[in-house]
DNA sequence: CTGATATAGTCAGTCTCACTGACCAGTTCG
DNA sequence: CGAACTGGTCAGTGAGACTGACTATATCAG
């Protein structure tokens, strides 16, 4: 069998991470959350963000952010506040709840962290953070100056 | 703001892999391939597999992994044939157009491995390998399943 | 050989989460 | 003021995943 392509590898290993702070999240009492919550709440920020901006930025279109920050909403994760500088916008601000969550899933990555530096060696985590790094230069359309990449449809 | 994860510039380096072969796949011509038979279509081999296994391998239920094959067969990317071994069973085989596509997928894959190659430098690259493949270690729970066909359980 | 049980696969129904299009309310600017 | 833009929701659709029930074949104990 021919040796797996890098990219395989990189897809394992994220996968790995999504899977135990998802797991970490359910364990620690909060069972709610689906992957598609999650991938909108992991955009939150203290200062709170509009739904059409959490939907630019999740890359998803503002009807399906503002259904699932319904049900953020609905679980006590986030709050919905009038935005003071425009009477049409809200701002999504996290909850109390959804402090918790974040900190239980920052905990869970540094150690994750910690795991795959002491798996590698500080040398070889290193040289992977630092290639990885470099591959972002060309792999990231979103890093900052990009034509809004047509996305298939 | 504090340095990304690790994890996250693996996600961002797998998901432009497998957003160029698919873009290179669709520019072929072959642009009725939906990422979900995609995902399917990969697990795919010359001796043909089971819709079981097949389910088993990219981790969904058979039934969802019938649908997709379906899918697969009405296009003429596979085809179903008889398991002479069992008579419940029927292989999943790829047929000619299948074949075609899996060549246009290998061969963009390459082709980023030499980009990529090229903007990090041998030594780079060849560490950025060397500490995915350390990674796998603890983090690919189905290393097996490369190596060895068949998990009973 | 027969009956119990396990396995391969399909059918039917449901759920989540994307999408588009239509629409309303408030803002901005001529 | 009125036109055009922007923030957000409502309604409808579709893909793709799930569970549960079912058929047909295989296998194994007696």
């Amino acid at each position: 069998m021919s040796e797996p392509h890098p990219a395989l590898l990189m897809f394992i290993g994220a996968r790995y991470v999504e899977q135990r702070v998802s797991d970490a999240v359910a364990a620690a009492g909060y069972d709610d959350i689906t992957p598609a919550m999650a991938r909108v709440a992991a955009r939150l920020s203290e200062d709170g963000i509009r739904v059409t901006d959490l939907a630019e930025q999740a890359r998803i279109t503002k009807q399906s952010a503002s259904v699932l920050v319904d049900q953020l909403e609905r679980a006590a994760y986030v709050e919905r506040v009038p935005d003071p500088a425009d009477a049409r916008a809200r701002l999504v601000v996290i909850a109390p709840r959804g402090r918790e969550v974040q900190q239980v899933a920052r905990r869970e990555e540094r150690a994750i962290e910690r795991e795959w530096s002491r798996h590698l060696g500080a040398e070889r985590m290193a040289a992977l953070k630092d290639a990885l790094k470099g591959l972002r230069e060309i792999t990231d359309p979103y890093r900052e100056d990009f034509a809004q990449p047509a996305r298939r449809g």
